[in-house]
DNA sequence: TCTCGATTGACAGCATACTTACAATATGGA
DNA sequence: TCCATATTGTAAGTATGCTGTCAATCGAGA
């Protein structure tokens, strides 16, 4: 509760507005990242698992023997960023790191029983932290956000430094040589 | 939308979708929390000023004299993270802290003359940044988006570990002793 | 007035998110 | 073949953004 100090305001100089940064887009991005987080890790609290740890295994199930660098596009992370990400997935035993036979610098990365596990049982809170996130907008107007936003991020994919490379720039994973 | 094409890949073993990932509203907030820290750090970079720095900047303008634990309300940041920024500003010279003569434990926050000059100088960037982030919509959908994002945020701010606590909570800053 | 609970700034620790740099390795072209 | 160039994982450094904890201080009630 914020201390409600009924006072009568004497001088204060020239209040300029906070407005300059309330309504500017960026300020609104992050706030929303921050209560986003938030809800995220509240929801799954259970799992002590984060969204990017999520969004790391949900990646590694799809293309299982994916390499770091190419999980990187694929999530739009830095390499840098994801080296962590990865050793506290191994940490936790939720993924394994094998060589990979055809190039020695590369690791190649795995579900183990556990992660797979974990990423079952931890959907439905995952579901709900997303549900939550647009809950108190109306139905009609959470769908016209979701879908201006996702245009937002598509058109303006470049502008990231990381920009997200898709499925498509992975096809080569699934060739043989 | 990045290419998500849902062509048949020959031989990747039941290619479960990004969808998962990529549809979430929590995703698309982080990536464009990401675009718009790029686009605000490469419209300001000749000023080597974040964000956060900026809106503490802006907010110790507005607030000349304010303490870290109510600016830390008025800007929505945590009071860990804002000490380091605070420190930052202060090894820049663009900010003063000075010991409060009614309390001993609080230390308030001024901008410098330098601090000031930035501030007047650094805006036309930042104005084109936060056009910029914005700028791949169409005139109208970037009012909408502004709308329910403002809207939502709004509405979830009890949500977010520190939620904000705007001008109102700050009342008493402007009394005599 | 005195004491207890709250507040404040500081610190340690963890987790993104980015930068640059570097060694090991791979690859393509002369 | 050999070399210039590129890629890969890793590391160091900076900056949010959060969790705790702590000592100093303040303020309100008994």
């Amino acid at each position: 509760m914020p201390p409600r100090t009924s006072k009568p305001m004497p001088s204060k100089p020239d209040p300029i507005t906070m407005d300059a940064v309330y309504t500017a887009p960026g300020y609104l991005f992050r706030r929303m990242q921050q209560i986003a987080v938030a809800i995220f890790v509240e929801e799954c609290k259970a799992y002590d698992l984060t969204p990017v740890q999520y969004a790391s295994l949900v990646s590694i199930r799809t293309h299982p023997g994916i390499d770091a660098t190419r999980l990187s596009a694929v999530i739009a992370f830095d390499r840098s960023t994801l080296g962590s990400v990865i050793e506290r997935l191994e940490a936790k035993a939720y993924i394994e790191r094998k060589p990979s036979p055809g190039d020695k610098r590369t690791k190649l990365l795995y579900l183990t029983r556990s992660g797979a596990a974990l990423l079952r049982e931890i959907i439905p809170s995952v579901e709900r932290a997303q549900a939550r996130m647009l809950q108190p907008l109306k139905p009609a107007d959470r769908k016209t956000l979701l879908a201006l936003l996702t245009q937002l991020v598509d058109l303006n994919n470049e502008a990231s430094r990381v920009p997200l490379r898709a499925e498509d720039a992975l096809e080569h994973l699934g060739k043989s040589g």
